[in-house]
DNA sequence: CCTCCGCGTTAACCTGGGTTAAGAAGCACC
DNA sequence: GGTGCTTCTTAACCCAGGTTAACGCGGAGG
């Protein structure tokens, strides 16, 4: 096994995942992969906590994650989940080079490959190929943010659940449902609510 | 006057502001700022509508832009509002290459430069400098709807509305107030009650 | 086996915000 | 002057969702 700790076919998958976003020449990608790491995290294990440095992203090679803020009473607010061959990072703190305010927590044993930000930065420095890379990243990021400010602007509650269930329905079987409703921005109550209702409803 | 219609301050400011993004030889800003073409939008003007293909981004040089969404009843919803040296696009859609869903307007007369998507892409596609200032735009867009997300999540409405008067008191010289109350996700009517139970119970 | 705990449901009650409508103030234009 | 228009406010009524609490279920661990 290589030192990144990769299985081929893991290496060949995500190659082919970041190919996708943005063509890779194979010694840009060799580079790339150089850097990264394997880490386990097991169910329940934190990739980042509220106050901690963010010295680190990721890439799940296999499992779930989810980001969530945790307000001064206590409460969680789900903002993503991400599975296999996604992006997972306290990205808006390291975008700003603050400390993190998010949660990363496993949601199930959980495989990563890890790289250090600042090796990546002095890597995407001169290479053409790793900026458009690292570009195409933010952009499908915030793509992603700007449908869920859509959904909050102009959603109710109940319709925000049927997007969550068509657009990710794979999820719900691995998700306790007050972190659904919790990332659709109502209470576990609320939500068993609308089901109900929908139920009943038809 | 250049070709691309720009006054020499003009010239400066932006390339001040874009610099402060990402350092641009004097040879990149010339290629950039020749794209450009400086364009008038009376108070009124779209510089973009619904169905529209996205061909074009802005930077604001004078005035004041207003981002919004409109629904099938034909309720508003503002997404961002936006002022001198800003960039204003449908950006997500841009990002996908998919027809405009927002409406850009102008809330005052303003003046842009605007620049030809593709344009753009063919000068970045061979400039490091260039491909990192893109990337530093969807960046700094990203924080910003991150922190959108985080008003959603965590905030109440009245909490959304002190935000807002903290961090763009400058426009609430400037913008309706319904507006403002579309911004933060109620009516108008919602946010007249805020203001007058924080007025009383000052 | 029993206990504990995390999860979902349901019910009761409360509240923030939506809806509708009316009125007042300011402004532009005829 | 009058007639609109837009903006803001206030009031009345309604409803979605928050809050609290009780109950049931199922799985984990003694």
């Amino acid at each position: 096994m290589p030192l990144n700790g990769l299985t081929p076919e893991e290496d060949a998958q995500l190659h082919a995942r970041l190919s996708a976003l943005a063509p890779l020449s194979a010694k840009t990608w060799r580079t790339l992969v150089g850097l990264g790491q394997r880490r386990e995290l097991p169910k329940g294990g934190l990739f980042s906590a509220p106050g901690q440095p963010v010295t680190h992203f990721a890439l799940v090679l296999k499992g779930l994650l989810r980001h969530f803020y945790v307000d001064a009473k206590g409460r969680e607010s789900v903002k993503a989940f991400r599975g296999p061959f996604e992006v997972s990072a306290p990205y808006a703190e390291l975008i700003q080079r603050k400390a993190s305010r998010t949660h990363i927590e496993a949601l199930t044993d959980t495989e990563l490959c890890v790289f250090r930000v600042d090796a990546f930065e002095a890597a995407a420095k001169d290479s053409l190929e790793l900026m458009r890379l690292a570009r195409r990243f933010v952009e499908e990021h915030f793509v992603q943010k700007e449908q869920r400010e859509y959904e909050f602007l102009m959603l109710s509650a109940e319709e925000r659940y049927r997007h969550f269930c068509a657009r990710l329905p794979d999820l719900l079987q691995h998700i306790p449902q007050h972190q659904v409703a919790s990332y659709i921005g109502i209470t576990p109550v609320a939500l068993s609510r609308i089901r109900a209702r929908a139920r009943r409803g038809q």
